[in-house]
DNA sequence: ACCTGAACACCGTTCAAGT
DNA sequence: ACCTGAACACCGTTCAAGT
């Protein structure tokens, strides 16, 4: 934004009821959908809509709550993104679940930025519809065993390892940085064994396609374990969960 | 803020070589610990350091530079908290080291602000510090068996869920709102069976204690899996690995 | 009841000097 | 070579009006 934002002459007074909180929200999504959420000004805003900037807060108290409001939106959006077959058994319908929940953020950066880059400021509404979604979730593994505190944690851990995934890539994403140490850049660093031999097939951002599959795969792994464990016959819990003495490293 | 940030007199002019780049990156440091990152503006700092505020433009060429420096002092901040036991078995070692990363980020919030807000806008010596660090966790896990891709993978995991439970915790704490659905906010809601059952004892919010103990067990469950599939025998392999044809969705 | 511009207290950064 | 204030283009928000 190089340019001044004001250059030609001022707005007319606009009629009485001309501007809605509808419309204002819509207008703000709409910015911020085409450039960014971080272009979303209430100056910006006031120019699209041609209105004067201090009639927003007639309608919304503070930023704050019009960006509250556009995740309340982003919120049943996303719900509307998530529909998964039912026809999965549970481990399959989690890592689907969970792969998708990834893609939607993913694909659409603005519902990304509102409600996983801004959590915990979700509005009763936004709660709702969410708690509404993991509902679904736990059903599904109560109904394939799992108790409902197993099911509550399971959830949990996945939603914020993914969460934790998209924040970094998009963080990463942000930072104009060049690619954060070329490929082989540990090549003459001495003592990096194993990372100089893993380094052109694992990315320092450990954000990529390849390191989110293996975190789910193995966090589904170990849920595996934990349902078998209530089932399973003595002998292989044992084998299982009995961890080998020694290998202790220096 | 609300009390003017200028009021008094002008300041003398400096002497020539009154200020240095270190003292400036101590005063923001110490701005930043003392009060917040937020509170860090370059106005603010000049006050502090009692220097006119176009002068740290000549040490750093922006915000953005002090910040990554900062970064790099925080790096080795954090490297010297994460001494961890080496006489630990590869679990135990992981399970320690990723509470202990946990906890060292709760306790100093600039540490976590600067180094897991901010990823991606490590400099190269930032990295080089957290290369060797991660490259004694692989060194440990490849001893205990791992293939270097799969400790990096493992690594990685847990180092993405780590950080989104700190991420997510800390941005649940910067947002003012009320607990986010008072205990029992579900107890109307028809439909919420589980959720309400378990209400007691999980926090939406998905970052607490026990849970982020949960899905750390769980990951290094699935580790083991992984880890003693290598070596098991072949029908305790079929048994863990092996799923139940059918059942699978679009 | 709704819409408004001017004004306030901030930002980060640039410029054209000063010494 | 270093330090500087004034100025610029922004913010979000408040106030005292206007209609």
């Amino acid at each position: 934004v190089s340019t001044p934002l004001r250059k030609s002459a001022p707005r007319k007074r606009r009629a009485r009821g001309s501007i809605s909180a509808d419309e204002i929200l819509q207008g703000a999504y709409d910015l911020a959908s085409e450039e960014s959420l971080d272009a979303l000004s209430m100056p910006r805003l006031a120019q699209r809509l041609d209105v004067g900037v201090t009639s927003i807060y007639w309608y919304f108290r503070s930023k704050e709550e019009l960006l509250d409001t556009m995740t309340e939106r982003a919120m049943a959006e996303f719900d509307r993104a998530m529909e998964i077959s039912g026809d999965l058994r549970w481990d399959d319908y989690l890592r689907t679940y969970f792969t998708e929940f990834r893609e939607v953020f993913r694909r659409n950066g603005l519902l990304c930025d509102l409600i996983v880059m801004r959590t915990g400021n979700l509005t009763d509404e936004a709660t709702r519809i969410a708690a509404q979604r993991i509902e679904t979730v736990l059903g599904r593994l109560v109904a394939a065993g799992f108790s409902g505190d197993s099911a509550a944690y399971a959830y949990a851990s996945l939603s914020v390892y993914t969460r934790g995934a998209l924040f970094l890539e998009r963080n990463w994403a942000a930072s104009a940085r060049p690619a954060v140490m070329a490929p082989g850049a540990f090549g003459d660093t001495p003592g990096l064994t194993v990372l100089t031999s893993v380094q052109e097939r694992h990315h320092l951002s450990m954000t990529g396609e390849e390191d989110f599959r293996f975190g789910l795969e193995n966090a589904i792994r170990g849920l595996r374990v934990l349902l078998e464990d209530d089932t399973a016959e003595p002998c292989i819990v044992a084998a299982r969960t009995a961890a080998p003495a020694g290998l202790v490293g220096p």
